[in-house]
This record gives C-alpha cells, structure tokens and sequence, in this order.
DNA sequence: GACATCACATTGTCCTGACATGTTCCCTGG
DNA sequence: CCAGGGAACATGTCAGGACAATGTGATGTC
C-alpha cells in the first residue's frame, strides 16, 4: 500500500550524481534602495538563468547563507521564496533547496498580443475599425459590472502581420476609464497604452474556443469559409479587482495558437 | 484619471474619523497543527468569499489585528501575502489593505479536464482505445526531455460526456513513472492517478490552436469533416522540473473550450 | 484661495531569537 | 548482517521590535 511504483531517485531521470551545495560569491548593497532581499533575488535568479547554478544543484542552508551575505535569515528566505513562486526554486523541508531540473524560466503573464508579436520579430501592424463611444450591451455591461446602458468605448482592431491580417479584436471599455487616440492604437498595443495611464492590470478571465468562419469572418481574414478560427474572450482587472476592459478576439487559426505556462502553487 | 465611478475612500470613512473597518471575530486554535497563518488566511478567505468582508472593505491595520488575535505581525503578514496572491486582497502602502472589488475566484489551476468536467456536474466518463509502451519518437522525447528511443508509455483516451464524444486524449509519460492501469484510466483522471503516486505537479506550458477536421477525426468525434477542432499541446512538469507527461488533445469546439484566469504578479 | 508643509496612519523592510518538523545518515544493539 | 534509534541538518513556523517609505489629510503660509 506504501510503496508505489514511482521511484525518484533512479529510473528515468538521468542519474544525477548527489547535488552538493554551490557556493557563488554573492553581495548586496546597503547603501541601495532596492530592497536587499530584491537585490539576492535578482542575483540568484541571474546566476540560474547563466548557469552558474546547475539545475538541481543546492542552494546552501539559508542560515549559513545569511551568515556569509551578513543578512538575517528570514530576507534571504524571502528572496528565495520570490524565487520559489517564480518556479525557478524548489525547497525541500529537510533537504535543502534546490535549482530546478527543467529549462522553464516564464510564469506566464498577461500577454498582449501585440508585445508578444514584437517580442517574436513579427513586425505588427494594426489598423483600427472603429472607435467610439455606446450604451452598453446586457452582455457588455455584465462582463464589466457596470450598469446597461452606461457609456462604454468600443473599439474594433484588425490586427496585421507582414501585411497579412492575423486577427480581429473588438475591446469594450468603461468610457471614462482612458482617453483611446486611434493614432496610438496603431502604434502600439492596448495593454501598453492603459498601463501608460496608470492602470494596473492585475488578472483577467479568459474563454477561448474554436468555430468556423463565417463567409463575412472569412473576408474580413483573407480565410475561406468554414476555416478555422480561434476564438478568445477576456474580461482583465486591475488591482483592486475592478472589470477594465472585455473584449472578443477572432484569431486565425492557420497563423496563430496560445502558448502560455501555467503554475500550480500548492 | 482621478473620478472612477468606484471611488474607494467615501463612504465609510466619511462619518467616522477614525474607520473602524469590519470587526470579525477570527480565533486562532494553537493547538492545532495546522499553522497560525493558514488557519488565519483561511478564515479571512471564507469571509470574504461570504460577503461578510465586502469588496472594497479595509482589513485594519495589521499591527491592530494582530494584536486582538493575540499573533505577532510576521505571522499575521503571512496570512494576509497569501490571499494577495491568491488575488484576493491588495495592500496599498500608507492606506491599508481592502478586498479587491470584484467577485472573481480561481486563481488558475493546472485543470484536469475530468475534474473540470465532474465539478461541473457533467458525468464524465473515459474509453481507453490504447494503452502501452513505445520507443520515445523524435517529437516526444523533446517534450519529454529524455532520449529517443526510451521507453514511453502511451496513452489514447476517448474522453465523453452523457455518452457523447466531447475530446480525444494522446498523452505520453516517462514508462517508468507510473504504472498506469486502464481500469483506473477510466474511472478518473490522469492527473489525479499521478497526484495520488505522489507525483506534485507544478507547471505546465501549453499551446491552444485549432483546425478543421480530418475525415478521420470528424469519425472518431461525431463531428462532420471540416468542423472547427480546438487542439491543445500541454508539458507538465513536477515540482523539481521534471517533464512528467507530454500530450496532444484534440476538443469538439461545439462542445468545449478552455476558462481559465490569469494572474499577473509585479 | 492656492500651494507648500507637516503630522499621522499604514504597509514595507530588516533584524534577532527560538522552537517545530521532516530527512538523511551514521551508529549502536540485536 | 540487519534493523532501529538518534544525532545532525535543513526548512517551516512564530514572536517581538525597529526604522523606512508612502499616501492622506490637516495645517499653515503666501
């Protein structure tokens, strides 16, 4: 009953020769006002993501650690523990803590479409559909918790990849929340304008699906009919919880999927 | 930026100078093993989730609680960071910490889709068209981690609901990780079978896309040639970094499609 | 009346110290 | 030779205190 058919240390997992506790010279400025257990964090974090520290390999006691940086212990425990949350850091009551074995490095954020289209040298390019000011929809007005009927802005986006239409967004937004010049939009991403305005977004609800097009669906995508297309609808909050922004998205299938990560805290 | 049509500070702090927020009697039990901070997260948690601490509401300062819940602040510190990052508070340096406004939950698990399906009330129920053990293909023993040619177990499901297809499962496990029977395989969930052989799953990436259907697949789902499918390709890897198990699923998007929260942390 | 300044409240950071609990491994006793 | 006990060691939990940084509101000055 005890014993199962999983076993830890042998088997599949390459034969990892015990860890032994690497020892790196790290050291913190006093006279900084980043915050010392930030500063450790970042120097850990540097150190996994060069190599310094092998994964698996263990990180020393917290305690001697302290020591050696002249720090108490409960700062180094809280760098190591934004570590830990990262997933860059597994503790083991008893054993120590320790580099993790795979290559994972990002949480998953809330991604903007457009940054991540950026980030992957995709050149993006969008050309807005429609901007402007309605009543809100039952549907609209109950992803965003406000009343039916209260101003709300919407804007309808095509955005573009090397010319190539790749999606077609349509964001509703609380009207007063943020002032949504189409020349910006087009330059740059939702996410980052409403972040330039201070808003910080804090979570989101996402929905995502799959159908085929429809006849006008596929025009607007350059995709035939009954392609394809993948769908996603997202409420984001910002951190005091509020609704700031609910939007559709008609992804082309052919051209685009959600890659993201997720982490299980325990 | 400055007129939301939420504000925060009016309405209780108005009439009183001093806000006296909710006043809840939370008890710690000491001698239980359950630890002080969990037991507090815990209570704070409910009553949130109860609406006796109504979105908005401030907590009290934390040296104040601490001091009627005869804890220390460390420890009443550890509670309130837990719900923070459940996304369930927000703490606002020289204001206090409130309850975020809006009534949203889950923090976002690593979902199993037959644990997703039973809280749902759906009767899930599994056919297991293969289950046995192949040399690991090129594709495979990337996302896996191991070298070509090992032993991989795999497995393909036919995942239902009220006697109707709904999802076909591929997943590919390390061979010796596990002993997998298809028995249990269509009882319960894989996920649940790896928790209970003391597998802590910690991460996974996934990639969501869609396509039309193959002839073939439309047979095995009941769904016409062309229809839209929602596919998912999911590496999970367990709390020390290990890729644990690797799968291909394929989803009737008439039937199917993700919800899940993000949360993003500064 | 508008603006700068100060006091106050609250969370953020950091320290020292202590004991509890789970792991590993050696050493002892059989 | 094997099994059990216990020491050594690691993280987990908790206490209590001190000062810093920041947002708010009242005060004072021009």
């Amino acid at each position: 009953m005890s014993d199962f058919p999983v076993s830890f240390t042998d088997g599949y997992s390459r034969p990892v020769p015990k860890p032994e506790p690497v020892s790196l010279d790290f050291a913190v400025d006093r006279s900084s006002p980043v915050p010392l257990y930030y500063q450790l964090a970042q120097q850990l974090e540097s150190a996994i993501e060069h190599g310094r520290l092998a994964p698996g390999s263990l990180l020393g006691n917290e305690i001697e650690l302290a020591g050696r940086l002249g720090l108490s212990r409960p700062t180094v425990r809280q760098a190591i523990q934004s570590l830990v949350d990262k997933g860059l850091l597994v503790r083991r009551r008893g054993i120590g803590t320790q580099v993790v074995h795979s290559q994972v490095k990002r949480p998953l954020e809330l991604s903007s479409l457009y940054d991540d289209l950026q980030a992957a040298g995709q050149s993006p390019a969008t050309r807005v559909l429609r901007n402007e000011t309605e009543p809100a929809s039952a549907e609209v007005a109950a992803a965003l918790g406000v009343a039916e009927g209260s101003e709300i802005q919407v804007i309808e986006r095509l955005r573009l990849t090397h010319g190539e239409p790749m999606a077609y967004l349509c964001n509703y937004l609380p009207a007063q929340l943020l002032e949504l010049d189409s020349e910006r939009l087009e330059e740059t991403g939702l996410y980052r304008l409403m972040r330039a305005a201070g808003i910080t977004l804090h979570s989101a609800r996402q929905a995502v699906g799959a159908r085929n097009a429809t006849a006008e669906e596929g025009e607007q995508l350059t995709e035939p009919e009954g392609a394809a297309l993948l769908t996603m609808q997202r409420t984001t909050y910002d951190d005091t919880g509020r609704a700031v922004e609910y939007g559709t998205h008609i992804y082309r299938a052919s051209r685009y999927a959600f890659e993201f990560q997720l982490l299980v805290r325990p």
